[in-house]
DNA sequence: ACAATAGATGCACTCGATGCCAAAAGGGAA
DNA sequence: TTCCCTTTTGGCATCGAGTGCATCTATTGT
């Protein structure tokens, strides 16, 4: 919607979302989210205060980004899951699969998350994005199990997914070396081990980490 | 500090907490959240705008009113907790007293919390009040195991027993028979069965629910 | 050149939030 | 009673996010 489709008249696009984005994080890097104002990310643009509301709908909304597209993926990842292996490794794995970025290339991601999960206002407004991503995996798992995506079970696993997804981000930006696909595995690993679950085999060799299972082990 | 302690000198105060905060649930019940002004508010309650913001930093903490002295009963009810029982138990059991209303004479809690929940604006803001209930729970567990609160598995139950707590919540709104504390249990042992936890003995027979338990063991 | 189209932008306005400061209202002592 | 001290009130000005409306501008197609 950026580049392909050039509409067939009217005035050409002053700017675009990429480029928004870049001059937003260039001055809250700076001045810091709240001390950036509208005005001030316009001016560095170069285009109208209106118009750029007219791209983001809100000051709130800019960190997020493409979030909605990148939903889609989570969707279709959910989907491509097998439907032999347990419910709760299925969503388990999708939520890693979708968390899973080139890693080294990650700064800028990095950066975009502690800007997001340390900033108190946008702390607050993620919930209304956190809930579209519960919404993806209710669907899924009320799918499966032939539920309505509001009923207990679905919303259970929703809530409780992003439960161990936000805690393996904070940990993430505390722990400057750990992966986030490992801290997800930790973290899932740690809450088996809080509720009393056996430790049974684990089909993916991938999740299992010493160090976790000895810390979680000392539990009472 | 709103009846008990008189100032020894000094303007007695024109309103308090209890007033407003009866005043504005007036008002958003006939005009709605969004659509009650601050400004409507302060004329409701016969007080100048300016003082509303004293007695209420903004307004969206104006449907949270009391919480803050709620936590430290949260606190004291974990403390209080035997140290003979499982760490998730004690964790689950605390929630489950926490929000242990007098049920019948819920309504008002009720309309609060629908509130709460269904208001984009007021979602996102309760983020902010969730974070110290959270807080709460991991130094319990941090101090139960010997951990810091901001490790892993402190972390880790705190927001998942967030996630429980929320759910049963929403469910609670859907439901309008159900209480709280049945769907706090139902929550959680439904959490226990999708993660594949063999159902042992339950020392608490409160907690256990033949409708739960049939529509979570469905699963798969 | 002209029409049609889609985006850009200025303007005015609402509303939440904050800093500053003078006024109000009580208690206590001279 | 009167004056002083204390505490809260609340008016005023100001900032910044958002929004509706009207108008202008840059392109494409005829």
């Amino acid at each position: 919607m950026t580049q392909p489709s050039r509409a067939l008249a009217g005035r050409p696009e002053a700017t675009s979302h990429a480029e928004i984005e870049q001059a937003a994080f260039r001055l809250f890097a700076e001045r810091g989210f709240e001390g950036t104002t509208m005005d001030a990310i316009a001016a560095e643009v170069g285009v109208g205060r209106r118009t750029l509301f007219r791209y983001y709908s809100s000051k709130n909304d800019i960190p997020w980004g493409q979030f909605d597209r990148t939903l889609e993926g989570f969707r279709q990842i959910l989907d491509d899951m097998p439907t032999d292996i347990p419910l709760h490794e299925a969503v388990h794995r999708a939520v890693v699969a979708f968390n899973d970025f080139p890693d080294n290339a990650s700064p800028p991601h990095r950066q975009r998350m502690r800007l997001i999960l340390e900033t108190p206002a946008l702390q607050a407004h993620s919930v209304l994005r956190y809930a579209e991503w519960r919404t993806v995996i209710a669907e899924y798992v009320a799918r499966r199990l032939g539920l309505e995506p509001d009923e207990l079970v679905p919303s259970v696993v929703a809530q409780v997914s992003l439960a161990l997804a936000l805690t393996a981000y904070e940990q993430w930006l505390r722990l400057p070396e750990a992966s986030l696909r490992e801290l997800l595995g930790r973290a899932m690993l740690s809450l088996r081990v809080h509720l009393g679950v056996d430790i049974e085999e684990r089909p993916n060799g991938a999740s299992d980490l010493p160090q976790s299972a000895k810390t979680s082990g000392s539990i009472e």
